[in-house]
DNA sequence: AAGCGTGGTCAAGGAATGTTGACTTGCTGG
DNA sequence: CCAGCAAGTCAACATTCCTTGACCACGCTT
């Protein structure tokens, strides 16, 4: 399974309405078909082959997607917006507050415990994050990313 | 700038190599067809203009990546592993368990006052991680991923 | 001045993609 | 038994993709 082949599978807009479908539910032909609001049953067929390295039928003979598909569903949202790792990286920060304020007040007296390793790991996540994975913090990237398309996957 | 352009933009086993060549360091005609081996100017101008949405040239003139290039490389990186979030998990749990170790043997007396936060934040942290976002503990569904490439963005 | 390297553009042509619409097969209710 | 739906398959055709190879303009060097 090499990269292009999964990318290949995503890289028309019906093929990507098709992925966000399934990742919702396992359908069969006909109910994707209504889904999409679509009459051609070849088109269908069509981009469903496409899709094979990233499609398969469950016991049921409904269409659903593999684990590559699922990781080809995560790079949608990567690409829409890197969103979750900023929102991962604040939360890492919140609860390093979180922690250590409830700490200075709990036992005073052994926050320095608490606050040196806490600090050590945010300073690490946070490094890793922003250099190694290249997240930014404002956001600003994404002003022009999709909308009104929030997945559970992310 | 759809999600299918950006796929468009790196579904060719060519392109991706691109892709990972630029995120190197930024590159010129040349010096990109060296890098490549390739002998052909045409194909390097037919798959560069392919990549329209994702590169572009910086005030040297050199072909680089913008934002979506860089979250394209990273989708590549999503697909053909998503290792990194299940090491990101286990390193949350790691910082878990050596904490706690430490707050049992430093103030015994205070222990429960760091294992209760802590283990909120654990239980919600693998929650989100194995259900919302899918990930696998054990790494199997990564075998047949593809090897012998560490890229520094993940 | 002739040759070479850089940084491309462009046309041609075969291969692959995308879409339509006709056709098939199997099942089910009336 | 036959109409109608589900679940496709397939041929045909226009369009797009991919690759090759020829060509061009500019600057530098010998």
């Amino acid at each position: 399974m090499s990269s292009d082949e999964v990318f290949e599978a995503i890289s028309h807009p019906l093929r990507i309405d098709i992925l966000k479908t399934l990742s919702k539910k396992p359908l069969g032909f006909a109910d994707l078909k209504r889904e999409l609001r679509i009459t051609s049953s070849g088109l269908i067929d069509f981009h469903l082959k496409k899709m094979a390295p990233i499609v398969e039928r469950d016991s049921d003979g409904l269409y659903t997607l593999n684990q590559a598909g699922f990781a080809a569903l995560y790079a949608v949202n990567v690409v829409s917006r890197k969103g979750w790792q900023r929102r991962a990286l604040f939360s890492n920060i919140g609860v390093y507050v979180v922690m250590n304020v409830y700490m200075w007040f709990a036992i005073p007296e052994f926050f320095l415990l608490v606050l040196i390793p806490t600090t050590a790991w945010i300073l690490f996540y946070a490094y890793w994050s922003i250099v190694k994975r290249r997240v930014h913090l404002t956001g600003r990237e994404n002003k022009d990313a999709e909308t009104g398309d929030e997945s559970q996957n992310e």
